[in-house]
RNA sequence: GGGGCGAUGGCGGAAUCGGCAGACGCAGCGGACUUAAAAUCCGCCGGUGAAAACCUUGUGGGUUCGACCCCCACUCGCCCCA
C-alpha cells in the first residue's frame, strides 16, 4: 500500500486560514449578477475569551452560510464586537486598568480565537462598537431619533446606594433584601431625569410579524412583553377635585369600585394622605420602594397597602370610595392608579377581604343564584348580566363592555382606550463606558442637541477611577463644560451614556461599511445597503427574544419613518439556537468553575472536529449539557473520512455495488440539503456518518477507482465542505480539484439514482407487527396484499379467520385486522 | 395562577402526513492485528425469557386497524408572563 499523509489538522488549518486570506476568498463585495444572502449571527461581547457557546452559535451560522453561498448566493457573513457595557467599567474599577485598554486586548485575542474557527467572516467589515468610528454613529441615530420626536427626557426611579452615592445596575443590586454588591447597604430608588426613545409609539407594529420568518416562540414572547390591553380610560377624581385616570379592561364593573388604589410613587399621594395617616404611608413608602417591580408582582406574596385617608369620586354613580396604596400597583403600568373592584378581579378581592373593605357584585354570571359578597370565596371573573350598575343595569353579558364605554364616552368620563405593557426606552445609563448622549444644557437655550457635525462627543480617555463607582465623566474636571452651540454661552453636556442595546441595534447597518472611517458622512453606503439590506438569516440566542430583538426592530422602523432605512423589518428569517451548559447541566459561568474552554479542544483535535462535534451533539434549537466524551467520535470520523478518500484500493467494478453506492450518495445528498434548509444540523452529521459507512462497504467490494466512487468522493466532500471547511479544502487539493471547494457549486440531486428498488413492508396482524416483506419497489396494491396474505408467518397468526379489514400504507405497511 | 417548551436505551440523540421505535455517535462487551499497549478493523449492544413470545418513548386514561406523534387528566424540569 502506498504511502498517504496523515491527516494533521495543526498543520492544515492555519495553513488554508492563511491562504483563504490572501486570497480573499470571503470577501463580500457588491455583485447585480447574482442573488444576494445576508448572513448575521449575533455579535459577541468581547469579555477576554471565545467562550464554547460562541462557537456553539457561529458555526452553524457558518455552515448554513457557507451553504448558500454552494448554493449560488453571493453571501454577506459579518463579525464584530459588542464592546461597550459595565463589565469592562467594573474590572476598571477593580483593576485599574482602562476599559479601552483592556476591551481592545479582549478583542485582539478574540479575533485569534475567531480566525482559528475558519469562519467565512468578511473581516474588512468588522465593527467595534466603542471606538469613535462606530459610536459617531450612535449618537448620530439619537439625534435622528432626537429630532423626529422619538426622544424625550423625564424623571425616572433608578436603584440608588446612598452610602457609595452611585446609581446601580440592576446586576449590582444583590439579594433578597436588594442591597448594594460593593458595599452591602441595602439600596433605595431616587429619581433622576432620564432619556427615553418613544418605543410605545411602534407598539401596535411591532406586533405585526407578517412577511418575516420568525419562530412563533419569538413571537409569542414579544406579544406577550408589547401587552396590548383593550380596555377604558376612565376619570375619576379626588375629593378636593385633582383629576385621578385609570385605565381598566373591565369599564363594566364600573359600579363595583369600592376602593382605589394608587403606586406609592404615584404624584397624588402626599396630596392625599391626611394628617392622621402621614406616618404610616411614609413608613410604606420607605418599605416598598426599595422593592423591585418584579418582587412587587409577585403573585404568592402577601399583598399589603396604607389607606391614605383621602377619597375619589366614582364618576359614573358620585359614590365616594377610600383611596389606598399598595405595591402591587406599579406606576410603570397604566396610570399607576386602578379602581378596584373585589367582588371581580382577584388581587382586589384579596386586598379587599385583608382590609375588611366592602365588596360589591355588578356582575351576574349566567344560571346562579343572586351572589351575596359575604360568601363569595374568591372573585368572580367570568362574564355575565350587569346588575347593580345604575343605568346599565340588565346589560346582557355580551354587551357589557361596549354599552360601558358608550356611556362613559357619552357622559364625558372616559373613553376606549388601549394599554400596552411595553414601555419606553430608558437610554440612559449613569456610566462612563457607553456612547456619551450627545446633548448640551444651556442655561438661557435649554436642551440643545449637538450639531451633527460636532459628533462624534468623545468619551475622554483621561478619568479618574473612584471606587464609588459615580461616572466618571460627571467627575472629569473639564469635559463636561462646553460651550452651546446655539448662542455660544457657558453650557454643560449630558454626561449619561448610552443603553449598550442602541449600540446594538443598528450594527448590522454598520457592517455595511469596509472599514468605518471618522470622515463618512453616512452611517453607511447607499449602493451597499440597496444591494445587502435587509438580513436574509439572523441566528442567536432566544435570551434576546424580548430586549435586543424588539429594540432593534423598533429601530428600524423608527429610521424608515426618518428616511434612513427601507421596508418594515430588518432581518427576514429568525433562528434559535439553544445553549450548551457545564458537563454539570449548569449554566456556564467562571464562578460556578464549568467553563469548557475551546482553545484546548482546538488545540487537540483540530477546528474542524470541534465544528463537526458542536453540531452533532444536541439539537442545535435545544443546545445540551457539554460532554467531552463524545468528541473523540467525531475526531475518529473525521480520521476514517480522510483515510477512506485517499488510501487507494482495488477496483473490481461491479454493477451492483456502483447501484447501491450511488443510491446512498444521492439519499445522502437530498437529506443534507433538506436538513441544511431547516437548520438541523446534527442529522447532516450523522446522514454522512451514515454514507462514510456505506462507501467503505463499497470499497471493500471493489468500488474504488469507479466511476459512482469517484462521484461519491467528489459530493462527500462538497457537502462536508460547510461544515469542516479546512479538510475538505485539502483532500479537495490532494485529489488535485481546482482551488477552491468553497466556491464549488451544491451538487445535484439525481432523483433516479436515489430511488429504492426494493422495500420492506412490515404486516401488522391486529396492530402487531408480524412480518417483514421485502417486495420490489414498484409492486402494486393488490400484489402486495397477497404477498402478505400467502406468507406463511402471517398466515400463522390469521388463525385461519378471514380479514375483515386491510389498511395499505404504500411502501410502508400492511395492517390486516381480523 | 396563566402561557410556552420539554421528558425516547447506561449517555447525547434519530424517527416526512398517525405507519417497522431506538438511525448516527459515545460508553460497554467480544474478537482480529500486536511481544504488549495505543491506534485501527470486524461483530454484539433497550428489558424479561432457554425459546416461543411478551414488555418498552415520564404516569394514567381516550380516539384509531395502528399513537413518541392527536385528545383529556396528572408528575417532573426549564423558560416567559402575572
Amino acid at each position: 500500500m502506498s504511502e498517504i499523509p496523515i491527516y494533521n489538522p495543526s498543520e492544515i488549518e492555519p495553513r488554508w486560514q492563511a491562504q483563504w486570506q490572501a486570497d480573499h476568498l470571503y470577501d463580500a463585495d457588491i455583485d447585480p449578477t447574482r442573488p444576494k444572502h445576508y448572513a448575521l449571527t449575533m455579535l459577541p461581547y468581547p469579555s477576554g475569551d471565545l467562550h464554547i457557546g460562541h462557537w456553539y452559535a457561529m458555526t452553524p451560522s457558518d455552515a448554513h452560510a457557507r451553504y448558500m453561498r454552494m448554493r449560488g448566493y453571493n453571501v454577506l457573513f459579518p463579525i464584530g464586537f459588542d464592546a461597550f457595557g459595565l463589565p469592562a467599567e467594573n474590572a476598571a474599577i477593580k483593576d485599574n486598568i482602562h476599559p479601552m485598554v483592556r476591551t481592545r486586548a479582549n478583542i485582539e485575542r478574540m479575533r485569534g480565537q475567531l480566525r482559528s474557527m475558519g469562519a467565512m467572516f468578511d473581516w474588512r467589515r468588522e465593527i467595534t462598537s466603542c471606538e469613535p468610528e462606530y459610536y459617531r454613529w450612535t449618537q448620530w441615530f439619537f439625534l435622528k431619533f432626537y429630532n423626529q420626536g422619538l426622544a424625550y427626557r423625564k424623571q425616572s426611579p433608578v436603584d440608588w446606594c446612598p452610602k457609595c452615592n452611585t446609581t446601580l445596575a440592576r446586576e449590582q443590586v444583590w439579594g433578597e433584601d436588594r442591597h448594594c454588591e460593593r458595599c452591602g447597604t441595602p439600596v433605595i430608588k431616587r429619581d433622576l431625569a432620564q432619556w427615553f426613545f418613544r418605543t410605545t409609539q411602534y407598539a401596535e407594529e411591532l406586533l405585526q410579524y407578517e412577511g418575516i420568518d420568525w419562530p412563533e416562540r419569538v413571537q409569542t414572547l414579544q406579544i406577550n412583553w408589547i401587552g396590548r390591553s383593550e380596555g377604558a380610560a376612565v376619570f375619576f377624581k379626588t375629593e378636593q377635585g385633582d383629576p385621578l385616570e385609570v385605565f381598566t379592561t373591565r369599564p363594566d364593573t364600573l359600579w363595583g369600585v369600592t376602593f382605589m388604589v394608587l403606586a406609592p410613587e404615584h404624584p397624588l399621594v402626599q396630596k392625599l394622605t391626611t394628617p392622621e395617616q402621614k406616618q404610616a404611608v411614609q413608613a410604606y413608602l420607605e418599605e416598598t420602594l426599595r422593592q423591585s417591580d418584579v418582587q412587587r408582582e409577585a403573585t404568592d406574596k402577601e399583598k399589603t397597602g396604607v389607606f391614605t385617608g383621602g377619597y375619589a369620586i366614582n364618576p359614573v354613580n358620585g359614590q365616594r370610595v377610600p383611596v389606598w396604596i399598595a405595591d402591587y400597583v406599579l406606576m410603570t403600568y397604566g396610570t399607576g392608579a386602578i379602581m378596584a373592584v373585589p367582588a371581580h378581579d382577584q388581587r382586589d378581592f384579596e386586598f379587599a377581604r385583608k382590609y375588611h373593605l366592602p365588596i360589591r357584585v355588578v356582575i351576574q354570571p349566567p344560571q346562579s343564584e343572586a351572589i351575596r359578597p359575604e360568601d363569595l370565596r374568591a372573585a368572580v371573573p367570568a362574564a355575565g348580566m350587569m346588575i347593580n350598575s345604575g343605568p346599565l343595569t340588565g346589560t346582557p353579558a355580551e354587551r357589557t363592555f361596549e354599552a360601558a364605554i358608550e356611556y362613559i364616552t357619552q357622559k364625558g368620563v372616559g373613553h376606549r382606550s388601549i394599554n400596552y405593557r411595553l414601555r419606553d426606552w430608558l437610554i440612559s445609563r449613569q456610566r462612563y463606558w457607553g456612547a456619551p448622549i450627545p446633548i448640551i444644557y444651556c442655561p438661557t437655550c435649554g436642551t440643545v442637541p449637538v450639531p451633527e457635525q460636532d459628533l462624534p462627543i468623545l468619551l475622554p480617555e483621561d478619568v479618574e477611577w473612584k471606587p464609588t463607582g459615580e461616572s466618571p465623566l460627571k467627575l472629569h474636571p473639564t469635559w463636561r463644560f462646553t460651550t452651546c452651540p446655539k448662542c455660544g454661552g457657558k453650557a454643560e453636556r449630558e454626561t449619561d451614556t448610552m443603553d449598550t442595546f442602541m449600540c446594538s441595534s443598528w450594527y448590522h447597518l454598520g457592517y455595511l461599511n469596509k472599514g468605518l472611517s471618522l470622515s463618512a458622512d453616512r452611517p453607511f453606503p447607499q449602493d451597499e445597503y440597496d444591494y445587502w439590506m435587509p438580513v436574509d438569516t439572523y441566528t442567536g440566542g432566544i435570551e434576546h427574544a424580548t430586549m435586543h430583538l424588539i429594540y432593534t426592530r423598533f429601530f428600524h422602523k423608527a429610521c424608515r419613518d426618518a428616511n434612513i432605512t427601507k421596508g418594515n423589518e430588518p432581518m427576514l428569517q429568525l433562528r434559535n439556537q439553544g445553549m450548551v451548559l457545564g458537563e454539570d447541566g449548569e449554566k456556564m459561568s467562571k464562578s460556578r468553575g464549568n467553563v469548557i474552554p475551546p482553545d484546548n479542544l482546538v488545540q487537540a483535535y483540530g477546528a474542524d472536529t470541534v465544528r463537526a462535534y458542536l453540531m452533532f451533539f444536541a439539537r442545535w434549537d435545544m443546545g445540551a449539557p457539554w460532554s467531552n466524551g463524545g468528541i473523540e467520535g467525531t475526531s475518529r470520523w473525521l480520521r476514517r473520512v480522510w483515510n477512506m478518500i485517499l488510501e487507494p484500493a482495488e477496483t473490481l467494478a461491479d454493477e451492483a455495488t456502483e447501484r447501491t453506492l450511488r443510491r446512498k450518495t444521492h439519499q445522502t445528498l437530498r437529506s443534507v440539503t433538506s436538513d441544511f434548509e431547516a437548520f438541523q444540523f446534527n442529522t447532516i452529521i450523522s446522514s454522512l456518518m451514515e454514507l462514510l459507512n456505506e462507501m467503505l462497504r463499497a470499497k471493500s467490494n471493489g468500488a474504488y477507482g469507479t466511476p459512482a466512487w469517484n462521484e461519491a468522493v467528489e459530493l462527500y466532500i462538497k457537502m462536508l465542505a460547510p461544515v469542516c471547511p479546512h479538510i475538505s479544502e485539502e483532500l479537495w487539493s490532494l485529489l488535485g480539484k481546482p482551488y477552491s471547494i468553497h466556491t464549488q457549486p451544491w451538487p445535484k440531486f439525481d432523483e433516479a439514482a436515489a430511488a429504492e428498488e426494493e422495500i420492506t413492508i412490515a404486516v401488522q396482524v391486529n396492530g402487531k407487527v408480524r412480518e417483514r416483506l421485502t417486495l420490489p419497489a414498484d409492486i402494486s396494491e393488490e400484489d402486495a396484499k397477497a404477498a402478505a396474505l400467502n406468507n406463511p408467518t402471517v398466515q400463522k397468526f390469521l388463525e385461519g379467520k378471514p380479514p375483515r379489514k386491510i389498511v395499505y400504507v404504500p411502501g410502508r405497511l400492511i395492517s390486516i385486522v381480523i
